[in-house]
DNA sequence: GGCCGCAAGTTCGAAATTTGAACTTTTGTT
DNA sequence: AACAAAAGTTCAAATTTCGAACTTGCGGCC
């Protein structure tokens, strides 16, 4: 009952946070979900097929920790509506990284199955590891984490 | 016994595939340190406090699909070397995000604990998304996935 | 060689988590 | 009122993780 279970004792960084709160097998999965604009329970569990009591435990924690809203619909008080705050919108850079992982270097034969668009204009974009001072692009591998 | 337990039945996206791999409560860690320059079985052991056979089955997967590399080291036959293929150096990316959303969010009091760095400079870097046609910068609101 | 110690990995019972499927509740529709 | 849909709960069975002790292989040392 330790609500997700994830204390990481021991661990101090903010890889470990961040895991903390997305790091378990579903997670991610309802935040993409949530991203491309699903909003209802039953539609979660269909596209995700996780079992109703893991998801309502997964909604309710990332209400807590302030990544989701729920709002019941004005129009019809059956349904709720699941969404992203501007946290959990923040989750987008994760969600591109493994976008661009996924693509890369497990390709599927019949082609990419997800892009990262601008919405304008509809071109694809990319992540770039880009210097603070200059805004140069500098290479993945002369990128070094402390 | 299906090695990791995680095949997303009825998901069909990158992000699941990727999270197949890295999406457990561990294997992320694992790669945080191994990119920080982590090699060796006690080390992670010692640093994550996962316990040894979670840490086994992770590590023994991660050479499975090409993320890691072991190899016995020279000087001394008890010992094994853990390093990072080509494959799993990819992954920074996803840990940047994750180092990044977690400061943004979760921001401790002592001040960030982790930076991502050009290594020749020392200078800071940050992610950004980039437009491929002409690398300008476009803020994650105007980046939709598809 | 024999003895000691370390790094890596295995084993196994106990505890925690996830699953699947049925059931309940609340609200809207006809 | 009868029926249906959406959200959520319950609970037993299956799976996963933990912790701690144990095994194995190799090197150092006398």
């Amino acid at each position: 009952m330790d609500e997700q279970g994830r204390p990481y004792s021991g661990v101090n960084c903010p890889i470990a946070d961040a895991l903390g709160i997305i790091g378990d097998r579903w997670t991610l999965l309802i935040l993409r979900d949530a991203v491309v604009g699903v909003t209802r329970f039953e539609t979660f569990q269909y596209r995700l097929g996780v079992s109703r009591s893991v998801l309502t435990t997964r909604l309710k924690h990332l209400i807590d920790v302030g990544l989701l809203d729920r709002k019941p619909l004005r129009d019809d008080g059956r349904r709720q509506e699941y969404v992203l705050t501007k946290k959990g919108q923040a989750i987008l850079p994760v969600l591109a990284a493994l976008v661009e992982w996924g693509e890369t270097w497990m390709p599927q034969p019949d082609g990419p199955r997800a892009r990262l668009v601008d919405r304008r204009s509809g071109d694809p974009v990319s992540l770039h590891f880009c210097r603070d001072s200059d805004s140069a692009t500098v290479p993945a591998a002369a990128v070094c984490l402390r």
